[in-house]
RNA sequence: GGAGAGAUGGCAGAGUUCGGUUGAAUGCACCUGACUUGAAAUCAGGCGUGGGCUCGCGCCCACCGGGGGUUCGAAUCCCUCUCUCUCCGCCA
């Protein structure tokens, strides 16, 4: 969420920036005219409000006194009906207008290349030199298939429908390997604290990252037993639950910053994705990864995007698999993001970089949404804090990369030194 | 699953019986000043969050777990949801 002063003192100015920036357009005059509508109904209902406070009091002593207080009340008579129209009104109007200020995207950092789409983000650099095949690849599901059946997806299907999976033997231990490794690697190496957190989540804590109420269709919604018991959602990503940690709470200058990682499984409808990528596992209702979240101050924040990202990439560089770096433009940007870097690995099978880890700077979009806040010493207000994450890295993708990238023309995949601790000191599989 | 108790400011903890000048006693923590070579101790003062109006001084509104209700007026009464604790039962 936006400040909401900016859609106040520089209403024009904002629309403008978001129009060019995100393709955003601001229904200026609506929001001019509500804004308009909430200032005067809002003094109206306050200062009837205050009427009421200081007769209601007049009241109450008079009645200490012990004299008559039926005059005084039926002087009230009428201020309630006022008072009751007056808040109802107000209530709509600020409903009109959060639900317009919630829907608003976060502006890009100034250093974001203008753009529509992807193909407007701006590669930063390179790593490692996709490998020459002396063989013709095979996609990550036929390579699986060669060992002993340990990726199964007509099995996912039974189970739980299109778009899941059953991992089993050596293929399911190196999910699970891969994903021990990230975590041990970011605590051990890179400072994080590991985090075990619920995978349901409540609304509020949807509304605090931006998942609602503006993509619901993307979350997986999970009714309660009974009727009205509080509606949970499955989380999208780790993210939600480690940065909402902080919603309502306000840190001393010296917590900060905070990091955390987690590993979790994350849930996604995939909802107008039909089609795309339909083989195999790279979009899946269910997937693992492992979560890098930061909590800093708003001057750190900057720095803290690339050290983030930073860290996500060593875990590409310790597995030896090629990738590149882009800076999103201003088009492909997510919804509270000021600033992302998509790491994306070579994927041999498809000849192309993909997708594997998303960092971002969501300055204080989310942190205003949850007032996630600290303290400066010495400081009477507390501050709005600044939210990052990243993936560190999706474990699912990054499986598809080794076993695309390693595999063998025998039909085996070796396993990378920093791996093999985790696998039980096996060089390949297969 | 059954029975009961509770949720108040950064923390602890009054107030809720019998609704009224209570944004809320008190203690701790914290900030400023005095004393001190410095610190501790002591003393004086300050010290919640969000919002509105105003050039400003400042004034006003809301908030005692969430939502709804009764009332001229609710931390206090009623309904409901959530969470916490105690006991019993069951259980990975």
């Amino acid at each position: 969420m936006l400040d909401a002063k900016l859609f106040r003192s520089e209403l024009a100015q904002t629309a403008e920036r978001l129009k060019v920036a995100r393709n955003f357009l601001l229904d200026v005059e609506r929001l001019e005219a509500l804004e308009q509508q909430r200032k005067d109904l809002q003094v109206r209902t306050e200062s009837l409000q205050a009427e009421r406070n200081a007769r209601s009091k007049s009241i109450g002593q008079a009645k200490a006194k012990g004299e008559d207080i039926a005059p005084l009340l039926a002087a009230v008579d009428d201020l309630g009906a006022q008072l009751e129209a007056a808040k109802a009104e107000l209530n709509e109007v600020q409903t009109q207008l959060q639900d317009i200020i919630a829907g608003v995207p976060n502006l890009p950092d100034e250093s974001v290349p203008m753009g529509a789409d992807e193909d407007d983000n701006q590669e930063v650099s390179r790593w490692g030199t996709p490998r020459e095949f002396t063989f013709e690849p095979k996609d990550h599901v036929d390579v699986a298939a060669n060992i002993v059946n340990g990726m199964d997806f007509d099995q996912g299907a039974k189970l739980a429908g299109a778009r899941f999976v059953v991992l089993k033997g050596q293929i399911a231990r190196l999910h699970r390997a891969l994903a021990q490794f990230m975590i041990d690697l970011h605590t051990t190496e890179h400072g994080y604290e590991e985090a075990y957190v619920p995978y349901l989540v409540n609304q509020e804590t949807l509304y605090g990252t931006g998942q609602l109420p503006k993509f619901g269709e993307d979350l997986f919604h999970v009714k309660g037993a009974t009727e009205n018991q509080v509606p949970l959602s499955l989380i999208p990503t780790a993210e939600v639950p480690l940065t909402n940690l902080w919603r309502d709470e306000i840190a001393d200058e010296h917590q900060l910053p905070i990091q955390y990682v987690a590993h979790t499984p994350c849930f996604r409808s995939e909802a107008g994705s039909h089609g795309r990528d339909t083989r195999g596992l790279i979009r899946q209702h269910q997937f693992d990864k492992v979560e890098l979240v930061w909590l800093v101050q708003p001057e750190a924040s900057m720095d803290t995007l690339e050290m983030l990202t930073g860290h996500a990439e060593k875990v590409l560089q310790l597995l030896e698999l090629p990738y590149r770096k882009v800076l999103l433009c201003t088009g492909d940007m997510g919804f509270g993001a000021a600033k992302t870097y998509d790491l994306e690995v070579w994927v041999p099978s498809q000849q192309k970089y993909r997708e594997i880890s998303s960092c971002s700077n969501m300055w204080d979009f989310q942190a205003r949404r949850m007032q996630a806040r600290f303290r400066r010493k010495g400081a009477k207000k507390p501050e709005l804090m600044h939210t990052l994450n990243g993936s560190g890295l999706a474990v699912g993708r990054t499986l598809v990369a080794l076993l695309e990238n390693n595999q063998q023309a025998d039909g085996s995949v070796t396993i990378p030194k920093a791996l093999q601790p985790y696998m039980g000191g096996v060089e390949k599989i297969g």
